[in-house]
DNA sequence: GGACGGCGTAAAGAACGCGTAAAAACAAGC
DNA sequence: GCTTGTTTTTACGCGTTCTTTACGCCGTCC
């Protein structure tokens, strides 16, 4: 099941889009304005996102940079704007397309399908393994030697951003931003608590970590 | 450096996107017809297509299906045909984008540099290699016959600096500014406390370094 | 030839970041 | 309102990293 957050302000067309888009099979999600529209991406598993630039509370392009700080989920605007300078400038912003209004439904299907197709083809590694625990991403669960072990909400969040940039050097600021806030950049006594933890329920000897590496001042890295 | 293949029959229309891309950076590749196109496509690394549906030899759905047979590089359609049914069908035949001409030249751009961050993003890992270390930018580690070499957090950003501008002359002012801050740009004598750091844990022979050279009363020179 | 400036090496102390444990604050369910 | 689970604080020991100091080398310039 496909999940679409529907951004738009008027009331007629979010309700239209969303009757069709349910009868098309897939899962709407409406959001009015900018800010509900960021809250609702965060909270819920959001597939693909189409957008209206025109909102009453805070600049389309906004919204764009908004979600383009955490997360690549394709972004479909929408726009009674022909110029080309708005496209360039949406696109820039990091859309995915653009479509000019009016437009038909089986078009904004069809774009729909073709932003799918392309996220859901590179994200089809829901499972990570190690050679001590495996982590399901898809079902938001962890086993070791076979049993399944509990995770806070927080501790998930920590590990699925490391476990999602395998190798790479993931570093403190980008984790404390996108599980606690950018409020919380500095906070880094939550890493090495929320680290041990990982590290006790997870490694074989968790003073000694296999998986969970820390680069001493720069992040942690996740090593497969 | 971004190769573009550029399907159209029109000799003017291919001929001033050739001029056009070029002149922003884009290496092209032309093809007048779906044959030749599908023939570069198999021999040549194409970064994204640009495809004019109208062809003499085949249709353009048929050129579509020909290159997702095998690869995923994004595809952008243009078309004189505003009709939504033709856009459904280039796009459900695998096309990543459908332009109506007539169409701005930015607006071309933009959709190009959307096409590519999208498979740039998970396909851009630069690394930098030499006969005895190699450097990845991407997961910001380094490597030495193999084995993972630790970098602290400044002796990395030493490098990453030099790394990226091979070959290049780094002026001391210039890594002082940039690693430890504007008011550091008269201590030179950090530079060769960590040049000497860095020399220790990559070179072969410290004292004669091939790599990291010193370029003296002016600045250091990454040689790949 | 000797003084000088720039460079490389080594080794100190100081400052900082990390890991660990445990207590306090908070939220949620019954 | 209490219990349970989770998050946020607090405190401290330890290792790493940064900064500083010292010294020897090699050229150039007086």
């Amino acid at each position: 099941m496909t999940t679409v957050l529907v951004v738009d302000d008027e009331p007629q067309i979010l309700r239209a889009l969303q009757i069709n888009l349910h009868a098309h099979g897939y899962t709407v999600v409406p959001a009015p304005n900018g800010t509900t529209a960021l809250a609702a991406a965060q909270t819920q598993a959001i597939d693909v996102v189409v957008l209206d630039l025109g909102l009453p509370d805070m600049d389309g392009l906004d919204v764009i940079a908004g979600l383009r700080g955490w997360t690549e989920v394709p972004i479909i605007v929408l726009s009674a704007r022909h110029g080309s300078h708005d496209k360039v400038e949406a696109l820039d912003a990091g859309a995915d397309d653009y479509v000019t209004k009016p437009f038909g439904l089986d078009e904004l299907l069809a774009r729909l399908r073709a932003a799918t197709r392309r996220s859901g083809a590179q994200t089809a590694e829901p499972r990570v393994e190690t050679a001590e625990f495996t982590v399901d991403l898809a079902n938001k669960q962890v086993f070791r030697q076979g049993e399944a072990v509990r995770m806070t909400p927080t501790e998930w969040s920590v590990l699925e951003l490391l476990v999602r940039n395998p190798g790479r050097l993931v570093s403190q600021q980008q984790i404390l931003t996108e599980v606690w806030g950018p409020a919380y950049a500095k906070e880094t006594h939550y890493l090495r608590v929320y680290m041990a933890q990982l590290r006790r329920k997870l490694e074989n000897d968790p003073a000694a970590p296999v998986h969970l590496l820390t680069e001493a001042g720069m992040g942690y890295r996740f090593a497969p």
